[in-house]
RNA sequence: GCGCCAAUAGCUCAGCUGGAUAGAGCAACGGUUUUCUAAACCGUCGGUCUCAGGUUCGAAUCCUGAUUGGCGUACCA
């Protein structure tokens, strides 16, 4: 591949320093970016550190360099230095063989398989519970992160872990016993998720009723918590399960596949997959030979009431807890467990778990173990770690009620996208098959990319009582850029296959557009490596945006040349495609009509 | 107490490994359509980048300390 004109200068600039003033500069020294919207250029080198091989001012300094680069580079047709910043304009030339060698290209930001493979853990929700926005999130951070990094090369599988078995369960279980009188999906018409969800929150109600009662009666809060009859009958039941006695195990089959109906739903609607899933009832016994394992080398110790251990108090952490004294496991000896059956299975060079930030320590102390237990693939194990969903009213409870349920949002999110349409009259005459279908495109892409847009790591404030926008720097905006653009090469009779006429000289708009446009690469690459769909959101607005300010500053149908029309065909088309292909790695649709 | 994370315009967010006068959207106000989709475009208004020091030719960005907020520090998951 041909060196890019930023490698080319970099080169040049480093030349020009050696016979200039006869100094290495090294490479760090060297930064090129793009010229600012009020000047002259396209790129700029920031002079200030030659001024030390130099010993002239940075004005002075840029001419002499910005004159080397012009003798050398005949890509380069123009600089001016201006404080300190040396701008070089590149030739239209440039711009449109870039465009014509590699922007337009079918696969331009696709990256060929580099030969890793690379494991994104993600969802994995506890099946006694509906789906919330917190989850949505999760979801699509995970499904975007691996549709990114399988376009940067990575042979990726995605994996859901789901905790499908413990105390939580077993409270919805009771609780349906108790109060459910055979209540089905079908006999309730309730998706499983909800239906199940609802015996969990009758649950919590009727816990804290009885801790409430015990208290009263003198016992203290933290006793209260244990004595409650309703929370011992649940932990009967899980012991039951634990033992499996078929009563409780076929009651566990039956809600649980209530719940997985349910998900699938959803799942569905979100458009997330999954290549592999695990399931904790048959993982959480893993972890044992570990124990064995780091009892072996020395990692772990035991102490007198049998419960084994590990000091991390040398790496700044505390002593952690990995086996109870009975012998049983706690949540990281199962984690430890499956980190090794996912590599068993996969052998994989990398795995990204999407999980919570308030899971931080958790995470830190399971790979620390892993690394000291001498684990060779403990190094390329990664938290992806978000922030939670806020609402205005602090965090979301599912126990308490206080969720934005997912099913809810996203029909609220289509039902708006449909009274957005009508009242703009845009779908007037299409049929309501395509009508519903485009709804869900318009209503899931304002979801997904006010998820999406904000970087990972930061919370996010959800305002129920504020809609999710639709115009501006939102979904909806780019998708409605990509319409219009199909409209365009519709009415412009445009095919693929056309030959392509370039210019001799390029609009600002329309140089701006293909240098935007040639950074998509650059930006898969940025968010493949910080794990951050954000990169590619806020791109692609980028896009639709500079593409909006060419549509309206240049004419393409009516353009008075041939050869200007069919470049800004190809420009058009070219942009649509870069926009489809970026909203695609963050699964959000777009549709040739809005 | 200790640890981790965050703090940028009224609100929601960008700002890449330190680089020019800190940028978008929303909200408010004004303008643009007999011409390719006005979910668009253009303009006005809006900032002591939480605070105080430090490093540097140069700091929203790096370092130290504080303040505020979140999370964690469970023989819960």
């Amino acid at each position: 591949m041909a060196s890019t004109i930023q490698q080319q200068l970099t080169y040049h600039t480093k030349q020009a320093v050696k016979e200039i003033y006869g100094a290495d500069l090294p490479d760090n020294q060297i930064t090129i970016q793009e010229t600012r919207k009020e000047f002259d250029g396209q790129l700029t080198v920031v002079v200030f550190p030659i001024t030390r091989f130099s010993r002239k001012s940075p004005e002075a300094t840029g001419n002499d360099i910005g004159a080397y680069l012009l003798r050398q580079l005949p890509e380069l047709t123009a600089f001016n230095t201006i404080k300190g910043f040396l701008n070089l304009s590149l030739s239209d030339a440039y711009w449109t063989s870039l465009f014509t060698t590699a922007v337009m290209h079918e696969k331009f930001g696709r990256f060929p398989a580099n030969g890793h493979k690379l494991m994104v853990e993600y969802s994995s929700p506890n099946t006694n519970k509906p789906l919330h926005l917190g989850h949505i999130r999760n979801n699509l951070l995970g499904y975007s992160v691996a549709s990114i990094l399988a376009a940067y090369g990575y042979e990726v599988i995605k994996a859901n872990l789901v905790n499908d078995r413990g105390i939580h369960i077993c409270k919805s279980m009771l609780a349906w016993q108790r109060w459910g009188n055979g209540e089905t999906p079908g006999t309730s018409g309730m998706k499983g998720d909800h239906l199940v969800g609802k015996y969990y929150v009758l649950f919590d109600k009727e816990y804290k009723k009885e801790i409430d009662e015990l208290r009263a009666h003198g016992h203290t809060e933290d006793d209260a918590k244990k004595q409650a009859p309703i929370i011992r009958e649940a932990q009967q039941m899980l012991q039951r399960w634990e033992a499996g006695d078929e009563e409780v195990i076929a009651l566990w089959k039956t809600m649980n596949g209530w719940v997985y109906d349910g998900f699938a739903q959803t799942y569905g609607r979100l458009g997330v997959d999954f290549d592999k899933y695990y399931y904790e009832s048959d993982t959480y016994l893993l972890g044992k030979d570990i124990i064995q394992e780091g009892l072996e080398k020395g990692v772990f110790f035991r102490k007198p009431d049998n419960s084994v251990w590990i000091d991390l108090t040398a790496d700044g952490l505390d002593e952690k807890l990995v086996l109870r004294g009975d012998g049983t496991s706690v949540y990281i000896t199962q984690d430890m467990g499956t980190a090794q059956l996912k590599y068993d299975d996969f052998g994989m060079d990398e795995s990204i778990y999407v999980v919570g930030n308030e899971q931080d320590y958790h995470f830190k102390v399971l790979f620390l173990i892993l690394e000291k237990l001498g684990k060779p693939w403990a190094k390329g194990l990664f938290h992806l770690s978000y922030g939670m969903v806020d609402l205005p009213s602090g965090k979301m409870k599912s126990r308490e009620g206080t969720v934005v349920d997912a099913d809810d949002l996203m029909d609220e999110m289509v039902t708006t996208a449909r009274k957005r349409t009508e009242e703009l009259g845009k779908t007037e005459g299409l049929p309501e098959p395509e009508k519903a279908a485009l709804y869900d495109i318009i209503g899931m892409g304002a979801l997904k990319y006010f998820l999406l847009k904000v970087e990972p790591k930061k919370r996010l404030l959800f305002d129920p009582n504020e809609s999710i926008d639709f115009q501006g720097h939102t979904g909806p905006f780019i998708q409605y850029t990509h319409a219009r653009i199909q409209s365009v090469l519709t009415k412009g009779g445009y095919t693929q296959q056309q030959a392509i006429v370039v210019p001799e000289v390029l609009t600002e708009s329309e140089r701006d557009l293909i240098q935007l446009l040639s950074n998509y690469p650059a930006t898969v690459e940025a968010a493949a490596k910080e794990f951050s769909p954000a990169y590619v959101a806020n791109y692609g607005y980028e896009v639709a945006k500079q593409y909006n300010k060419f549509y309206h500053e240049e004419t393409i149908l009516k353009a008075s040349d041939e050869a200007v029309r069919n470049f800004r065909l190809h420009l058009s088309a070219t942009t649509a495609r870069i926009i489809a292909s970026a909203m695609a790695l963050l699964g959000i649709a777009v549709p040739d009509r809005m």
